[in-house]
DNA sequence: ACCTACCTGTTT
DNA sequence: AAACAGGTAGGT
């Protein structure tokens, strides 16, 4: 579900709602999807909610004097949600971790945060902050990032600095790839390459300067465009009170195949690259 | 760079 | 019954 745009929907969502506010109770429901490393979450007090690509990182200052800050890492993978309850309903089905969270000065007035997954490929650790805030000892993916796409590294000279390493792979697999972009995942790499009109299948070694500075643009104003839409809702993907995001009603290219191209009127096309499910418009994205 | 696995639910 | 779904890790 969750790409960057979602991801950070749901942070800006939950901000307000869990900053200040003490784990006075954290209830795994399911073996396996949250890994504590043998560290309690319990007792601390959340500070800041921060996203890095798809991951999301809760930091807590634990209150018992003994430990140094930590961080709860989230991944949604497919289907994962964070979702706010205001009441101590019990939890529905697919639900693997429950935050209780309360004002330190009102200990009677809490508020739940879930963690809800479908298909539980999501997963949610606790780990300790190194003292830049870097989690310590997180998955493997999570340190091998590439660039924040709206964030000042992510360039068209970064891109070109790939470009012989990557030059046999597809455009459409290097934009997938985390360690290149931080964020992006099916929709948002089929919606970029479309605004940069440049065909998926187009290896990596014979774009031109010029083209990556034009995907690179493309990338950041896709981005920017959901973010302000509050992310794609096509099945699963709600923020953290439960509402859907309204970008699936200016989609561009993914999920489009058979269908007219929003600009030119061809009929958009689909094949199987990176092992997904690539749309694009034939005559648009040429090259 | 490609496969398969991990899961459940929905659509064909 | 089979294919497919927003993602990633692990093996080849």
């Amino acid at each position: 579900m969750p790409e960057l745009p979602e991801v950070e929907t749901v942070r800006q969502t939950i901000l307000p709602s869990v900053t200040g506010r003490q784990i006075d109770m954290i209830s795994p429901l399911t073996p396996g999807v949250y890994l504590s490393g043998g560290l309690d979450a319990s007792g601390s007090i959340i500070t800041d909610v921060r996203r890095r690509g798809k991951y999301l990182l809760l930091d807590l200052i634990p209150q018992d004097g003994l430990h140094g800050p930590l961080i709860m890492l989230v991944h949604l993978r497919m289907t994962g949600r964070l979702l706010l309850r205001e009441r101590d309903e019990t939890p529905p089905r697919h639900t693997h971790l429950r935050l209780r969270l309360t004002r330190p000065d009102q200990p009677d007035n809490p508020i739940w945060l879930d963690f809800h997954d479908t298909r539980r490929f999501g997963r949610v650790w606790l780990l300790t902050a190194d003292p830049e805030g870097r989690p310590v000892g997180a998955p493997g993916g999570y340190d091998a990032l590439g660039p924040e796409p709206l964030g000042p590294e992510f360039s068209a000279a970064w891109l070109q600095g790939l470009r012989d390493k990557r030059k046999n792979t597809s455009l459409k697999a290097f934009l997938l790839d985390q360690t290149v972009i931080a964020g992006l995942g099916n929709i948002y790499a089929d919606e970029s390459l479309f605004a940069a009109k440049l065909a998926p299948y187009q290896s990596v070694g014979t774009v031109s300067d010029t083209q990556f500075s034009q995907l690179v643009d493309a990338v950041r104003q896709v981005l920017a465009d959901a973010v302000s839409c509050q992310g794609t809702s096509l099945r699963d993907y709600v923020d953290g009170w439960n509402r859907k995001g309204r970008f699936q009603d200016c989609l561009m290219a993914y999920g489009r195949a058979g269908q007219p191209c929003r600009i030119c009127g061809t009929v958009m096309r689909k094949m199987k690259l990176a092992g997904r499910t690539t749309c694009w418009c034939p005559d648009c994205q040429s090259s």
